[in-house]
DNA sequence: TTCGTTAATCGTATATTTGCGATATAAGAT
DNA sequence: ATCTTATATCGCAAATATACGATTAACGAA
């Protein structure tokens, strides 16, 4: 029975699967992108491009959050959200690690 | 109503949303490893690995190859899977640009 | 031909994701 | 205190993803 089975891979497979899933929707990228071009952490303005209901948006931010690729802080009536460098700088890291691990252990395609 | 409103996105985002998707599950990434590990492209020994049934680690299979990231031949009466480098190159790429992008554009936190 | 092996596919159950409208919350403005 | 603005959360519906067992297909060997 027994589903959903991450739990049995390894953390380094599950931290990387994670953060592979924080970005695995067009909506996400284009809230990070968002969040980038503004030198300031708006917010709503983020609703204003996005093709989505401010909702879904507000939900989107909370996995982006959840998975601390960004930060997000309350001010005033508005919320100010931006991006976590550190963390994209961890998950870039073992990104390109993992091709880098495959490439050393076969250099040459079999098939 | 129209769900799924992916399609309203635009194409760079969405190939990078689908190659993060494709490894945005533990068990795909380990896949991706064994495919690595063994220099012969076996295909029945990663369901000895896995900690999965045959036609679930099947499925994972089949999803690394719609996105391109393995190559699949039919060898006799059992498959021959490896790793695709040049489309894991090309997403590489795409990757490390979103970072790069974002990275010029917003070098300070702002919150 | 029949049997065994290997892997893909089908059918199905359950879980998760995506999306929206409605509602709640929180703070500044009037 | 009330109104407005901004955002989070709730509740729900629909779509997808995950997993498995059973079946099918394709081939080599007996």
């Amino acid at each position: 029975m027994a589903f959903h089975k991450k739990e049995e891979f390894n953390s380094k497979e599950q931290s990387l699967a994670a953060f592979a899933k924080a970005i695995s929707h067009p909506a996400r990228i284009a809230i990070l992108n968002v969040l980038a071009k503004k030198n300031e952490c708006i917010c709503g303005d983020i609703v204003e491009v996005l093709p989505l209901a401010q909702s879904t948006v507000s939900q989107h931010l909370k996995e982006l959050k959840i998975a601390g690729l960004i930060d997000g802080t309350i001010d005033g009536p508005r919320s100010c959200y931006c991006i976590n460098w550190k963390a994209f700088e961890k998950f870039n890291a073992e990104f390109t690690s993992l091709f880098t691990n495959l490439k050393i252990k076969n250099e040459k395609a079999c098939c």
